[in-house]
DNA sequence: TCGATATATTTTAAGCTTAAAATATATCGA
DNA sequence: TCGATATATTTTAAGCTTAAAATATATCGA
């Protein structure tokens, strides 16, 4: 007797593009929840997506990041953080300062109007969040927090052997 | 016997930010694949992600797509893609033409050459996803699917509940 | 101690992205 | 038929984003 060709056949399409599809329908979601959560941003708050990042990687360092550091965690150049960085000093968001004894380091962090302002646009995202997931079950919500931890591994697993940072 | 403050609290941490928790995970997935496929894409083969999302669209409509179709496939803004696919049109991958009866509409498609260059494209496309998130088993790859896509209904019905398109 | 090398950040040039206004064409309804 | 309204797209102004080059400072090693 032959074995079948796709042994998984019944778990659904068989034709190798399930993690392709997989990729896309994750993009997806981030577009569609990203396209939500900027609408809100602006119409609420007047502030863009890329500044509240940057304000709440600043909340979980209340001692301060450096630009270098705050670009690996929002994962963009470091050319970026520049640039919003700039902008956020200029409305009085955050402050920098030089470490003593290395003047090529700036370290950021907020100043109590970014905190106050942050606060409240924090509770506002996570009630926004909490509002366009609250079709999903506490159980599901927990899977594709675990799934998602798996992917992740994945992806920075084939990372480091391919030699990027 | 008094009952739980918390009923679920088995389940894990139960301070109410778990959807904030993985609203910020799916994002960070995405931003690690992004810079992946980004960096792939211009050492391989030259091109943005954007004009790769273009052609991939078209692709799927070799009919052709209208700029306001394509602007909704790919959830960006319909001033984006008169920009995108103006320089599509310069190098010759994509071509343009007005549907007989409406001289405001405007069709596109892929040209010959924009097909073939596609399709290289995409394998090698396909093959990084693969790579990628082949850390995963079938299983979760499917899971994560059916999940993800539970994610994604939630979020469209709470849009169309708030009035934006 | 001082040239070579490494590290941290900014600048540059090009392209991407948005929201809102502007333009052009089509359709509707008296 | 023609003004009002709707639809499709582009333009505009501002900001975001990247990769690579440039700048500035620190560290390493003979």
């Amino acid at each position: 007797m032959p074995m079948p060709a796709y042994p998984e056949t019944s778990a659904g399409l068989r034709d190798g593009k399930e993690k392709l599809r997989l990729w896309l329908k994750l993009l997806d979601c981030t577009h569609l929840i990203e396209r939500q959560l900027r609408g809100r941003f602006r119409a609420d708050f007047d502030i863009t997506l890329p500044r509240f990042d940057v304000l709440a990687a600043l909340d979980r360092f209340p001692e301060g990041l450096t630009m270098g550091g705050l670009s690996r965690r929002l994962r963009v150049s470091q050319g970026n953080v520049t640039g919003v960085v700039e902008r956020l000093l200029k409305e009085g968001e955050i402050r920098r300062w030089n470490p003593p004894g290395d003047r090529r380091t700036f370290y950021i962090a907020l100043t109590e109007q970014g905190q106050r302002n942050f606060d409240r646009m924090a509770a506002a995202h996570q009630a926004w969040i909490d509002e366009l997931l609250g079709g999903l079950a506490v159980q599901e919500i927990s899977q594709l927090q675990a799934l998602l931890s798996r992917a992740k591994a994945s992806v920075e697993a084939k990372e480091k052997s391919h030699g990027d940072a």
